[in-house]
DNA sequence: CTGAAAGCGCTTACAG
DNA sequence: CTGAAAGCGCTTACAG
């Protein structure tokens, strides 16, 4: 036992206000909170007293009589990754904008792993804990599916980053993967690319990646050119995922002059991949990725990508949390997507061509 | 109003469950939390209730009761950032660990930026939110030592990620940076490097890159080189002060064949000012970094720089903190670093010749 | 092994 | 404008 626990400071409650403002202690409590019940000069007294003791509410006594907890669960997907970091650096890049959203509507933000708990599905409303969940990624999304039936069975407040589409229970903020992926491949074809590949899953297990697949597959088949499904190689979103796709892709395909891969994650290991097959990019072969998360301005070559708005999408995931839980109506948001052009598709040696 | 908020189910109690179990609501409470005290037949049967009726523990009720909150509350620095993340990258590659040792010590996770609250010294314990303080990152460090002390003062639980000194409050969790310094110098001294430069602070507002400093000089000292006072350019950790400081650098010394970076942030600026300047690294200058963040890997050149162990600083930092919850004696700890060649620095060409 | 009761520290309906 | 009282949903000392 240290010497700090046996001196341990008891805090001062309301009760020890009012004694010494010599009030009541419901008005402190409603002194404290600005009622305009009170009269002014009993509040300055009040406030004043309230800060030499630096006496702070206690949030669960608060809360439990409030029956609510003013915080936010982020529910993270553990994602497999190449370093220790556990989390998918596009979600990382939204942390930041989630934080301060919460942060500025007066909401605490708790943050979790989804798969630590069996019961993560209930884990955090139900408890009390939180007022409602934003869910960032997934394994496999029919799993997924079934998690957020049962939330939206039980009436628990969760927003998620995703795909929307009708089928898909819940509110869902996301962007146009349909858009992205005919954008970015358009792009290409206006290079003078002709043969594609996709590396990532293109089913219902991966709802993002097969909108970016079909976005993808119409861009090719609107400029008349060829598709070979031979080309598509399943992949998940990591770079050890997207080196093997590619070099499977590549042992069976030697035509291809154009890669496009569902992730920028999985771009990088498809440009390890074609380099160790002696492949120059862009000259021999364009590689492009999806999500413009920090690492691909940094690539050899530069990865040219497709940006997310990651600062909006914070914001909105909490805004549109909170109309939930204020128990409005939120419809699901597409936000639009943007092609950031760099080295890797070829576009600087082709233009100037 | 939508029609949810009407139907609101509400939520079993352990009244309810006590009723239907045909006990007191006591042992429902005893049941529930497996005290030996209750048989096991009855434990059984309420909590099968309890499962049926997804009654879940209401946390506000139990920690007011309990007086703890079992949350940890962790205080990141709000950073200037080039893109929208506001986090340093290395600070968020510990979020992962961070995250999954406080789940599996079964403490929630309270995040928060630090200067949302002039009052975040007393925000989180204070109202019983958490039971102590995990902070990463500061702006400047004089002005942080102050809030420091309060915390102190207040027998706040804390630990904070950074650099080891005695005179510093509280319990610090960090690299030696010192040794740090020394090793990636005295790496460059070992590649022939003569002229010396280092980009960033390097006095009290910010230790850890002083300590960096300190180890960079005394490397150059015991090497019996020369140490050029004007070779060291003040930089906060961003990748434009990095590059603003160098490009100061360049246009007074014309010698400097290596520079040492406080962080890979400042590194990646200072690469590009010597790009833009026309010289090549690492054959013209070498240019090396410091925290591993994971873009250091892609940086053209590949950015050689000093890793810390994000992974276990995480879990340390959890630990360390959970044993000043409990009351016990705590010693700072001081993590071991590791200099990562790549090719920023010219080894392969200079080791090959 | 079980139950009745107190109490954690608030907020707020009720009464004046 | 203010106060006395109830009650949010638990945990746990006390009594049996």
């Amino acid at each position: 036992m240290s010497f700090e626990s046996t001196l341990m400071r008891s805090k001062a409650t309301s009760f020890d206000i009012a004694h010494l403002a010599g009030v009541s202690q419901s008005t402190v409590s409603r002194a404290l909170r600005d009622s305009p019940l009170v009269n002014q000069e009993t509040k300055d007294k009040v406030k004043a007293i309230a800060r030499e003791l630096n006496y702070k509410v206690d949030k669960n006594a608060s809360n439990l009589r409030q029956q609510q907890s003013r915080t936010i669960a982020l529910l993270l997907f553990e994602d497999p990754t190449t370093d220790d970091s556990l989390i998918n650096p596009f979600f990382l890049s939204m942390l930041g904008s989630i934080t301060k959203a919460s942060a500025l509507a007066g909401y605490d933000l708790l943050i979790s792993f989804q798969n630590m708990s069996d019961d993560w599905h209930a884990e955090f409303e139900d408890t009390n804990k939180a007022d409602g969940i934003i869910l960032l990624g997934y394994g496999d999304f029919v799993d997924y599916q079934n998690k957020l039936s049962q939330l939206e069975e039980q009436q628990t407040h969760f927003v998620r980053w995703g795909a929307a589409d009708k089928d898909h229970p819940g509110v869902s903020i996301g962007c146009d993967n349909y858009q992205g992926g005919f954008d970015i491949t358009q792009h290409l074809i206006n290079l003078g690319r002709k043969n594609f590949a996709f590396i990532g899953g293109a089913d219902k297990h991966a709802p993002e990646f097969q909108a970016r697949y079909f976005g993808h597959r119409d861009a090719i088949k609107k400029a008349g050119l060829k598709i070979n499904k031979n080309n598509q190689v399943e992949a998940i979103s990591t770079e050890n995922s997207g080196y093997e796709a590619t070099k499977t892709l590549l042992a069976n395909s030697t035509d291809v002059d154009a890669i496009l891969c569902a992730s920028d994650l999985i771009a990088i290991g498809a440009m390890q991949a074609c380099q160790d097959s002696g492949l120059t990019i862009p000259n021999d072969i364009s590689v492009v990725g999806y999500d413009n998360i920090p690492v691909s301005r940094f690539t050899n070559p530069a990865l040219t990508t497709v940006a997310q708005n990651t600062s909006l999408a914070g914001e909105l995931l909490v805004s549109s949390l909170l109309s939930l839980i204020n128990g409005e109506d939120v419809a699901p948001k597409l936000m639009q997507v943007e092609v950031i052009t760099r080295q890797s598709c070829g576009a600087s040696a082709i233009d100037q061509a």
